[in-house]
DNA sequence: GTGAAAGCGCTAACAC
DNA sequence: GTGTTAGCGCTTTCAC
């Protein structure tokens, strides 16, 4: 009884004052049990007799009890956090940013279902001291596990770095599958032949190609695509077509400059991503070339740009939620002790036909 | 002897397995001192010998010892966390993104000093949940304080769910100055100010305003300065050339349209943010119209976009990062019992000329 | 200046 | 099914 009105004591306390919080050995009293059976219903182990449960939960409920992380991560050993590395988008510089950003909704939504907590990591790789800032990060935060996104998932330095750690790692994007390494990726190549074939479909002979980033390597399959595509619709690969470009929008601006000053001009453009495909895109408006009657353009992403440019960007939808999210699912799966089995899991793209593409001009 | 032994094995075999990691004990074994004065050591307190100091250095060191967070966390009551809370930019929505992305870094360079965590947390304040979700979501992570971002700052549901979690919180441009909350912004209203004064130098009669979105308060107040600049430069204030926005680049190419439709139309044209800016650029570029020699255009935030687009943009650099780190301080440095004290820290914004203004077509 | 002892709030390993 | 007992690796308090 003395007991009883401790805890509805304590409780009212609890709510009004928003001091300190309720405690396992308060909840326990409340409910009149073992603080070892609060354990058990709090998470969700087996062999607690339903009634005892319910009266557990309600105590937890009166006294809006939720554990302690740091007792729980202390006691148990594991820090219940992902970190996610990525190389840092400097401040305003925007699609990078939203890359990022849907990385982090990604691993949010497998964390916030499972009570880990996300900590982030942008790292500069240019940075000489990249590896020895990562080192450090990671010994002192101490994520259970990390997710290295793209494109530093393809700098082995970066990545025997992690893994000298000892962290469990999934890669996203490392550009070539790893049978080894834990991996998350889409299928770039397969994507780009079938927007490739489907531009070949709509008539047109002369489809151009703008390369990405050379450091990124999932962009350069994409490369390897675009030729696969040409193939499959019987086009024969025309060199001349092909235009290296950096990722950026001004690169995509120049490639296209380039492209559409030809007397016998592609009629088709098909750029490595999205930023590019918009460079393309303001060229041929200043050059008063008509979109998609003169011209057709397609791109890779499928950033907010392209649905905010105009005409609306036909590409390839790169799955980035999914990707990050089944990383995270990954690392927190894995086996507490060898981490994630190795080998690739791919997330498929699929085509987003917007106004920018069309029948081939006759 | 044998103690010293037994550290060097330790010692040896952490750096090769990458095993267990080494705790005080095995710190304060090495050093030959308690674990009280590794403590001390490590947390910078006074009253350690420079010998003790660097013996317990060098064990540190050899051990690369790093604390546990979590059982520090846990005895000293603190969490070492600080909680991130904006608007979620659902996945590449970019502009939006580079917003959240400035003010990760900046809170994260704050936090990297002091060794704490950033906790981010998006949320969507159009759901009907939101405050139940936020709630949860901070009762169980447990952030020593939170950064509430704009637009979230001026929503009062939203300030009083968190208030009433007990957590200390600093908010960012919420619109109105506060003296009883910590809070962290730039001085809108006074840079608009100065940009529509520095177009009337230009020789710029009739400029034009785009407003931003009405329920972003801090976007409301550059409509003010625009009209304070006005007054300053003794040109009055026309209703006629003000179209109300929303921020996204769609709202900016609508407004445009109708203003530069007009017989006499704005010489030059002010959006509130860049993005509307960025609309009006590519109407103008449709309409044939030369920016700066016939028609000049402002923004403001400074955002990638604008040095993106062709011309580079005339715009108001909003100090983000430097807000957003600002704001962790406060948290940080705050008295443990009373939090941060109340009252707005202003970091100005400055203007950042760039191609897209010049003088007034005679 | 330094150290011993007592927790922090939880989980893990066993009893019963 | 449920409880008891030891810790986890630190900080805190207070003694010396």
């Amino acid at each position: 009884m003395m007991v009883q009105l401790n805890c509805v004591f304590k409780c009212v306390k609890l709510s009004l004052t928003g001091m300190a919080k309720a405690t396992i050995d308060d909840v326990a009293q409340l409910a009149g049990v073992s603080i070892k059976t609060v354990s058990r219903v709090v998470n969700g182990e087996p062999n607690v007799r339903p009634t005892t449960k319910s009266r557990v939960d309600e105590a937890i409920a009166r006294l809006n009890y939720r554990p302690n992380p740091s007792a729980r991560n202390l006691a148990s050993h594991r820090s219940h956090r992902i970190g996610l590395v990525y190389d840092d988008p400097s401040a305003y510089e925007v699609p990078s940013a939203g890359y990022v950003i849907g990385m982090q909704q990604g691993v949010l939504s497998a964390c916030r279902a499972t009570n880990y907590d996300l900590l982030v990591h942008p790292c500069d790789y240019r940075d000489p001291q990249v590896e020895t800032k990562l080192r450090s990060l990671i010994e002192q935060a101490r994520p259970e596990g990390i997710i290295l996104a793209a494109p530093l998932s393809n700098m082995p330095r970066l990545v025997r770095t992690i893994e000298r750690t000892g962290t469990p790692m999934v890669r996203i994007s490392p550009g070539k599958p790893s049978r080894k390494r834990p991996t998350v990726t889409t299928n770039d190549r397969q994507a780009c032949a079938e927007m490739t074939r489907y531009l070949a479909s709509l008539g047109h002979r002369r489809i151009a190609f703008i390369t990405g980033h050379h450091g990124h390597k999932a962009v350069s399959n994409r490369f390897l695509g675009y030729q696969d595509g040409l193939r499959d619709s019987d086009l024969t690969f025309d060199e001349s077509l092909v235009i290296a470009g950096d990722n950026s929008i001004g690169s995509g601006e120049a490639a296209a400059a380039v492209l559409l000053d030809r007397r016998r001009r592609p009629t088709a453009i098909f750029a490595a991503n999205d930023d590019m495909a918009a460079g393309v895109v303001r060229v041929a408006d200043r050059l008063d070339i008509d979109i998609p009657a003169e011209l057709s353009v397609a791109g890779f992403d499928d950033i907010a740009l392209a649905r905010q440019i105009y005409p609306a960007l036909t590409t390839v939808h790169q799955p980035l939620q999914e990707m990050a999210e089944r990383a995270a699912q990954l690392l927190i799966e894995a086996d507490r002790t060898t981490g994630p089995a190795g080998g690739t899991a791919v997330i498929p793209a699929r085509l987003q036909i917007r106004e920018s593409t069309g029948p081939a001009p006759r």
